[in-house]
DNA sequence: ATGTGC
């Protein structure tokens, strides 16, 4: 018997202890992508809640055919870790916090020469929507600083390039505007019908796909540099992990694809898990495992649904009380939703969803990070 | 999730 490794049906894995909580319309959902066309196995991770049609949290395998609704219209969203030059007992919040107040507009000319270049490199050909590059958008995407709070792996903490008396940048942020207009028109044309794998139709999408995994993988180190350069600081890149794309994988010597949505790849070296903005980050080492298709929780995991997260919390807590958290962090978000429904209430604990898979053995814990400064947006009262 | 809907 494998530890935290659930049989709903004969294709369908969940990744939870029984102690778990797992929103029973996620699990339909599960079951229901299972009889897609081409389907083989459907692996669920530790923070599945349901989605528009399809789970958030889960790994799908297929043979023969693509479905890029199951990848979403947020292609290439993932997780980059950055190591700044700041040193964590020199942050004063109330200062450091003022630094940000100009990092939601496009990229000014001072990038352009820097934004053609890394384009150039990465063969991005796409320019429709470079004004959105560099930006970290809206719902669960955000950019925090983060304290190396407990080392559980000094090792592998060195190895990383690592230090704890530094600062951290964690950014979440995917293919904005690119990736939405990628879905769009793919279901303008097909509906949610699978695309046959090989076809003119796949490679077209996956070709679309790829540059939109490459434009979010530069956003984020966009995202990374400017706040570096607001906070006055350099850094470098730790690490980068796209939970949102549908790649070619070899399962029991046959071919496939592997679609993740909101699951962090465990066959790509380490990789971050983060909880919500009240919550500790995770530095895991995936260890990787067919029985979670070669796959992570991506998060916490959503607790309760957008939209009904103001009404649960706003008898209880002001605005304000929102603005920060118990571990001591500061939250930038002057969008009364987001507040709410990004709070940390709404979130299940990382803690749960990380011991679900180390029991599983699906992960190492490297070190625990808290956080320090979460920005989400100024929102309408910006400066 | 969305250079975001009425």
């Amino acid at each position: 018997m494998d530890t935290n490794v659930q049989t709903i049906t004969e294709q369908v894995s969940l990744i939870a202890s029984e102690q778990t909580w797992i929103e029973g319309a996620a699990i339909q959902q599960l079951k229901k992508t299972a009889e897609l066309d081409g389907m083989v196995r459907v692996a669920g991770m530790p923070d599945l809640h349901p989605g528009r049609g399809y789970p958030i949290g889960a790994a799908f395998y297929t043979r023969d055919k693509i479905y890029p609704a199951l990848v979403g219209n947020d292609i290439g969203c993932g997780m980059s870790l950055w190591q700044s030059s700041l040193k964590v007992s020199k942050i004063n919040l109330d200062k450091f916090a003022k630094k940000f107040a100009r990092v939601e507009a496009p990229l000014d000319d001072s990038w352009c020469e820097l934004v053609a270049e890394r384009k150039k490199e990465k063969n991005i050909t796409n320019h429709s929507f470079d004004l959105s590059l560099g930006t970290i958008g809206g719902g669960n995407h955000f950019t925090e600083f983060q304290a190396i709070d407990q080392v559980y792996d000094t090792d592998a903490l060195s190895a990383l390039g690592l230090d704890k008396k530094q600062l951290q940048l964690l950014v979440h942020s995917g293919s904005r505007g690119l990736g939405q207009s990628i879905l769009v028109e793919h279901i303008r044309q097909f509906n949610h019908t699978g695309l046959n794998a090989g076809s003119e139709n796949a490679q077209r999408y996956l070709q679309q796909h790829d540059e939109a995994v490459r434009w979010a993988e530069l956003n984020r180190e966009f995202i990374a540099r400017r706040f570096l350069e607001a906070g006055k600081a350099d850094g470098q890149m730790i690490l980068d992990i796209n939970h949102n794309l549908v790649t070619a994988k070899t399962l029991d010597n046959q071919n496939g694809y592997l679609h993740r949505k909101g699951a962090t790849p465990s066959d790509a070296g380490y990789v971050v898990i983060p909880g919500s903005r009240g919550d500790y980050t995770y530095l895991v080492r995936p260890l990787p495992s067919d029985k979670s298709l070669y796959s992570l929780a991506h998060g916490a995991g959503r607790k309760w649904r957008r939209g009904e997260c103001q009404g649960r919390l706003s008898h209880k807590y002001k605005k304000d009380d929102l603005y920060q958290t118990p571990l001591g962090s500061r939250v930038i978000c002057g969008n009364k939703e987001l507040l709410y429904d990004e709070a940390p209430q709404a979130y299940k604990k990382c803690q749960s969803v990380v011991s679900d898979m180390a029991d599983a053995g699906l992960v190492e814990v490297i070190a625990r990070l808290r956080p320090v400064l979460t920005f989400k947006t100024h929102g309408d009262c910006a400066g």
